[in-house]
DNA sequence: AAGAAAAATGTAATTTTTTGACATTTTTAA
DNA sequence: TTAAAAATGTCAAAAAATTACATTTTTCTT
């Protein structure tokens, strides 16, 4: 809710002496924060406590207030654009591009997620008998990630990535076993198969993929993602960072639920790390 | 320049109680935006002039001024690093915090990546007559995911996540081949070891790893980066993050590197994989 | 370790800014 | 044309911020 649309919008409304503030802010808002109440009075010919009631009518809490929403408005400079690589871009330029991109495609992608179906899955990922991960191509890196943070938890994790091993292992699933299918475009007709072959055996099957997907037809629960992909590159790349940082918010979400004494549980399994690593020597 | 982490980086050269009155707006800044100088004072449990001074130390006219560059600070949407997950988060509150403090960290890391060092490594890649991209634990998954991004290229990728093979891989290098080794505290035995050997057999070692760790000191190459994790969780998650969009940054220096005509290649590799897949109505 | 100098902090008064109450003017509509 | 309503301005009260100066705390020297 920017402030500068809401002032053109709302312009109709306003009286004429509300217009005269209304235009001098539009003109120069970047001295209008800047200004006191008096200053912008005397700008706008026009006295102070008309400023003060044009800014209430904006839904403010008055003239400080205000100039708090405008300095918002105008830093709101959309943080993370969304560039695409160039073919002339120099180291510099195609790292930062990657970087940002990177950082917008998880600003939409975070708004994109149901925290409803995040809630309801990390109880069900508490409650499992087994967890399975399973993703092909650039979805089994993924996969293989949500193994390393999950069997931390001293839950039995499976996750293969042969196609071969994952339908024989959903052929073996029963009651209280949760299958994570993890899947940008749900495409992947091995994976819509799997996710069949699960849900046949009674296991419940979560599906990290695109929303109206064939895979999120075949899924339980299906936790999408809308991630806008930059397809000039020909590679998963801002898609797989999402699912990972899913992947991060369900590990964050199970250890929340099993409480303090897990995540002191979770210390440990650190700590014995401690062997196979160099010391640090100022800690 | 955001003022929010202006006030974290100069909180050392603050005086006690300039350092009070930081605590109170760092812990609730979307509070102090609201607030008198005397409520925030009060707060702070310190005068009001100490308030203001506090303000003029970061350059600002006073407290009105401060709060505005404060309130552009938050509605820069710069999610500000010091959002950690609480106890009695909902799954909302830590959904968006895993989201926003990732890319808080992309942020921070984005800045920490020497651009020049990113070039020479994309000469190497792409001069390379082996490229193996090693990682174990967390970092595992990344050197799966670099895999699975480079074998595209149609260069000769290796990677293992056992240790053995790791090993035996780097004996048998030579001159040309390039490996990549990942790790976030750089301070893994085995992989400093893998470091040692593959450079004694003329490869060149490229490390994504922190600056000045024991596995830095091994590599041909060093890029660093910079990352802040959240340590309450004990599980590497931002770090990760970060080294897959290095590794994106690398792929994509690659591709550029070889110009047009091999882009048209990714796409034929990636036009490949249409057979595996359930057809999409709309396109 | 004592004491002077410097820095930090607080108190209280002053100034600036904002807001509210009410009077006046302008607009609207019968 | 005129009464009612809306808009605007004047001025005073209230709130907020700032300044000047006093007091306390810290630091450094001897």
């Amino acid at each position: 809710m920017n402030i500068l649309e809401k002032i053109t919008q709302n312009k109709a409304s306003f009286s004429k002496s509300e217009r005269k503030v209304a235009d001098v802010i539009l003109a120069n808002p970047q001295t209008a924060i800047h200004s006191s109440i008096a200053t912008l009075a005397k700008m706008s010919d026009v006295s102070e406590p008309t400023v003060n009631r044009f800014c209430r009518r904006l839904d403010t809490k008055g003239f400080p207030d205000f100039k708090l929403h405008l300095a918002q408005s105008l830093a709101n400079g959309t943080p993370y654009v969304n560039r695409h690589v160039d073919e002339n871009d120099g180291p510099a330029d195609y790292t930062n591009k990657i970087f940002e991109s990177t950082m917008a495609s998880l600003e939409v992608a975070r708004q994109s997620v149901d925290v409803q179906v995040v809630n309801r899955v990390v109880d069900l990922l508490t409650q499992a008998q087994k967890i399975s991960f399973f993703g092909l191509g650039a979805s089994a890196s993924v996969a293989h990630d949500a193994l390393n943070k999950f069997f931390r938890f001293n839950v039995p994790v499976v996750y293969f990535e042969d196609i071969l091993m994952q339908r024989m292992s959903c052929m073996n699933c029963s009651t209280g076993d949760v299958v994570v299918l993890i899947s940008h475009t749900g495409r992947t007709k091995s994976l819509v198969e799997i996710a069949q072959i699960a849900r046949m055996n009674d296991a419940t099957v979560v599906g990290i993929t695109s929303a109206d997907s064939p895979l999120s037809h075949e899924c339980t629960y299906v936790l999408s993602l809308e991630v806008p992909e930059d397809t000039d590159m020909y590679m998963p790349m801002a898609s797989r960072i999402a699912q990972l940082t899913l992947i991060d918010v369900l590990a964050t979400g199970f250890t929340l639920r099993r409480g303090n004494k897990f995540r002191e549980n979770l210390k440990r399994v650190k700590d014995t790390l401690r062997g196979s690593r160099y010391e640090k020597r100022n800690e």
